[in-house]
DNA sequence: ATATTTTTTTAAGTATGCTTGAATTCATAA
DNA sequence: TTATGAATTCAAGCATACTTAAAAAAATAT
């Protein structure tokens, strides 16, 4: 009971309870796997007699500790994948992704434990998202902020952007807007919600639509007071 | 018209053709693959059908220009994976193959491409197998000997071994006899067909079995006459 | 030439994982 | 409380890739 089906259902399910700290819906999961209700209905009843998801329906449904253990494992593939492919074999920060969505389905133990081994058992991937451990641990990833909610005058360091999109990573990486970049929000139109920030020495203005999808952790600087 | 059962099939086909010189019965096939003769007759209809193969029954099965090209592809992604495997993250010489025979299925152009550019474009595997290029054609491998074959008191080096015997890599590994060893025919023993053979400072007694899998190219030290 | 054996194909069935459209079940708003 | 709409499931069907058993076709042996 692992198929490539089987794995993409369990991520999905993690991830959004992940997110948004709530079992997911049936209808919700259809859209987000793009795929009909009925096939929802057949799986759901597949996952569940293998005691992988906890099912109530008009509920909603959420992983059972086994369930979970599974995702993490794909979790964890993907994402060391992700960081392999970047660091080792250069192919572009917002391509990684998509290659290792294939990948995470093919990897053994023994390969994925040796790519963790070369990687330096790393804590976090090239988005930013934690790397579940071997023993299905995580590293924690701080209570970050975005963009959005930053307040004008302060520093801040890009920490995670959202994994699946391309065309952003793609602009973040052609104007130099990489993870862990430090910058300075100098101003924060009301007119559109765009911001202007400055790092290094570019001046960028960064929609709200874009402003959502960049999580950043505040840089208090030595000698201010945090609270 | 690219699944994991068709990229199989069309290997098989294609490295039947080599290693025989003529196109394979589908019976042949059959064993070979594991599977019934009519999952084969199904199969050959569907691979005819898109112009991968040429099928006359009661003859064989071959390749047509097309299929070639898909067969080689695959092979190439086999044979990049499994180099890669050993010398970048150290998989044991014995295990490449079955993991390489995975990755084969799910690997883009843009990614094998970066893994041959990260190896330096190399010509061979490590078991000594040609790796198709990104054109398709094949660096050329000599035309070598089995130890069956070798002549008491000769030198060689081992240039192939077949990819697929598992335990039999695994007794090279141990005893050290790599690829690419250089040794000395000292006996052949009449009684069982047995090669005695040293390396390095390691006497080694080969049975006929094995020696009909270990490929050889002949040693002709300076000043000895060929031929 | 005929019989036997081998090869090949057909037919029906299984499993996964989808689809669409029609029923059914449940929640909730009037 | 009942009507409406949303959520869920059922039924039938499709595609891939297999299986076994039986039938058919061709090759080979006598
Ligand atoms: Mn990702
Ligand atoms: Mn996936
Ligand atoms: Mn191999
Ligand atoms: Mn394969």
């Amino acid at each position: 009971m692992s198929t490539i089906s089987t794995e993409n259902y369990l991520k999905k399910i993690f991830n959004h309870n992940k997110a948004f700290g709530e079992k997911i819906n049936a209808v919700k999961l259809a859209q987000e796997l793009s795929v009909s209700n009925a096939a929802i209905s057949d799986m759901a009843k597949k996952l569940s007699k293998h005691g992988l998801i906890s099912y109530e329906k008009y509920k909603g449904i959420e992983l059972t500790d086994k369930g979970e253990q599974m995702a993490l494992n794909v979790i964890r593939r993907h994402r060391l994948w992700e960081l392999f492919l970047i660091k080792v074999l250069d192919i572009p920060w917002s391509e990684v992704h998509e290659q290792a969505e294939v990948l995470e389905h093919h990897t053994s133990d023994k390969l994925i434990d040796r790519i963790d081994e070369f990687l330096g058992f790393p804590d976090f991937d090239p988005h930013g998202h934690p790397i579940p451990r071997k023993n299905g641990s995580l590293p924690d990833a701080q209570n970050y902020v975005t963009l959005a909610e930053a307040a004008e005058g302060s520093s801040y360091e890009l920490m995670q952007v959202d994994d699946h999109e391309k065309k952003l990573i793609s602009y973040l990486t052609k104007v130099g807007f990489v993870l862990n970049t430090r910058f300075v929000v100098i101003d924060k139109l009301d007119f559109d919600k765009s911001y202007t920030i400055k790092f290094n020495d570019t001046v960028l203005s960064v929609s709200q639509k874009i402003s959502e999808s960049l999580y950043l952790q505040e840089i208090i600087e030595a000698g201010e007071k945090n609270d």
